[in-house]
DNA sequence: CATAGATAGACAACCGGTTGCACAAGCGCA
DNA sequence: TGCGCTTGTGCAACCGGTTGTCTATCTATG
């Protein structure tokens, strides 16, 4: 069944058929009601790639997969994409999967210039964001979650900065000791952002930050030994891990080592990941609602398209879940 | 730049061009070099929406993700994707995801309704696969990783009743003692056919099955906690767990209890994730090749679309990988 | 040398929508 | 009553490809 079809079982143009569905144009109310009770009755669904062509659009946006194995924080990707998919869906858009490797923008360009899709969103942008500025080299619509360097972007993001400068400083405050960060790749542009809430955090306790304490890139559990040695001679009694990956591996090494947590040292995490949840004992850490964030995401890249003015976004859908980790 | 441009330009007619691209047709091979040599100079891609449009194809397949956060397998899912990804992208078609929470069809009908996609991929079906059923119902297209039920149905999977076997008969050689199985969700095929394997890998090892040592379900630290107080007082030797997120449980009880491994009790597991390649000590698993298996998976649904014939596949891309925690 | 058959390429219809423009009917106002 | 303006609808071109059918040219054959 096409449009055609309707238009001739109604009597009508294939014109005010298509006006009656878009809504653009001029056309009388009882018209329009009547051909949506028919399409309805008869579950008519106009063709997207029809519809696409005349318009040159897809209804297709695609979310760039960072496809590196022990990079990529997986539960966050797929809470992210969930939100995506679910705010594209209400406008018959659907999501469309961009596996990148590293820094390199892999198969972007080939979705780009064969127009797969309408837009794209990137996720966990880097210092030097490869796909970043592709995107804007082609002038292509994007939205990335994480912030960039780039003015022009349009990102998306939760508060990392204030976050955890609040979990600093309510740490700080119930007196655990001098604390650590472990923080995970430098090339993150979150890994800045969330030190320099960090650092503040310190300050509005009205401890002075001491860069000796500070570890980037900890991503191997000989790293990790190596650093919770340190720690041990540096007398830490709180050690905050920037991500859960690096959390899973300083429980692992105090383990090892026989540091009970929290008697002999403290830690708190960003995420609380199924990892962590299990974890004995419970881990302190903050909660983020990525789906919302997946959500939003989508819905400031669909207006961009749709040629509508777009902001940049900080959430706060994140919260301090406090457990034994810290007490 | 579209093919009329291209036709104008080099004096010939668009019918030409098109053949040209495409291969399909008449056309001398003088000509055909010419507009190639052409298209390349001038990097021009034909629209694959009005390809699509003329051909009634998307070039796109969808790939359905399991969207219930405690149940999906996610770096299973993200390797296959992954192959499926790079086999589609061979042929210009992309991998769009269709979220589908528990055993509803979910979003799969608006693609399927709309024409989004030009086929499906399933992974990880079920007993009672809505989401199978319903592309039978429509006479879809579709690949299901892991089997069927339905006799219809194209599938592809790896070897999981040969590799399970294996794994079992191999430890039964090595004189572990008593040998019991948790497993997962019954509702998922996959698990039977584990079952299965296991069942047959003590029989060539000439022991006699016995049910009273076969979990299944085991979704929860208090139900481990439970099922371990069983395998002490049965004396099991050692344990197989059907999966790393069983293992994961496995391990946290074990350590709560005090139970040393391999020397107390010993434990192998299928999928050598991220988190037991960290373990300590080193655990026994069941590698598998998850990558290639998407890639399969996808060049099954293409050939389906294609109207090719296909047949079902049973992949042996895994391998028993020994660690301490067998010794 | 006439003719049949093969070959290369062009024409035009088609896929299923959108949209600029033309036109007719209905309305208000002088 | 006549005019201009608004409103509702239709025509046909267009988006950018594919493909069935037809023609012109070339080759092989008796």
């Amino acid at each position: 069944m096409t449009i055609d079809d309707v238009a001739k079982e109604l009597n009508i143009s294939k014109t005010t058929v298509s006006r009656a569905i878009s809504g653009k144009g001029r056309i009388s109310e009882s018209t329009r009601s009547k051909v949506l009770a028919y399409i309805k009755e008869h579950n008519f669904k106009p063709s997207l790639i029809a519809k696409g062509l005349a318009e040159k659009r897809t209804y297709n946006i695609a979310v760039v997969w960072p496809a590196d194995y022990d990079y990529v924080d997986l539960p966050f990707f797929q809470s992210c994409v969930m939100g995506m998919s679910k705010a594209a869906a209400e406008q018959d858009t659907d999501i469309l999967i961009c596996m990148v490797k590293g820094n390199d923008i892999g198969e972007l360009d080939r979705i780009v210039e064969n127009h797969k899709v309408d837009g794209v969103i990137l996720t966990r942008t880097l210092i030097n964001d490869a796909p970043a500025d592709y995107l804007l080299s082609q002038n292509f619509p994007f939205v990335a979650i994480g912030s960039t360097e780039d003015k022009r972007t349009i990102t998306v993001d939760n508060d990392h900065y204030e976050a955890c400068r609040e979990l600093t400083s309510i740490l700080a405050l119930r007196k655990v000791g001098r604390i650590a960060l472990l923080g995970g790749n430098t090339n993150h542009i979150i890994t800045r952002t969330r030190y320099r809430g960090y650092i503040d955090g310190l300050k509005n306790a009205g401890i002075e930050p001491d860069e000796d304490i500070v570890y980037f890139d900890v991503d191997s559990e000989p790293r990790m030994a190596r650093i919770l040695a340190e720690l041990k001679k540096k007398e830490i009694g709180c050690a905050i891990c920037m991500d859960d990956m690096i959390c899973e591996l300083f429980l692992t090494c105090t383990r090892k080592e026989g540091i009970s947590i929290p008697k002999d040292m403290r830690v708190a995490s960003f995420y609380d990941s199924r990892v962590l949840t299990n974890a004995n004992p419970s881990i302190t850490a903050l909660h983020f609602e990525d789906r919302h964030l997946g959500q939003r995401a989508a819905d400031m890249l669909l207006r961009l398209i749709n040629g509508e003015s777009v902001e940049n976004e900080v959430l706060s859908d994140y919260e301090v879940i406090l457990k034994e980790s810290t007490k």
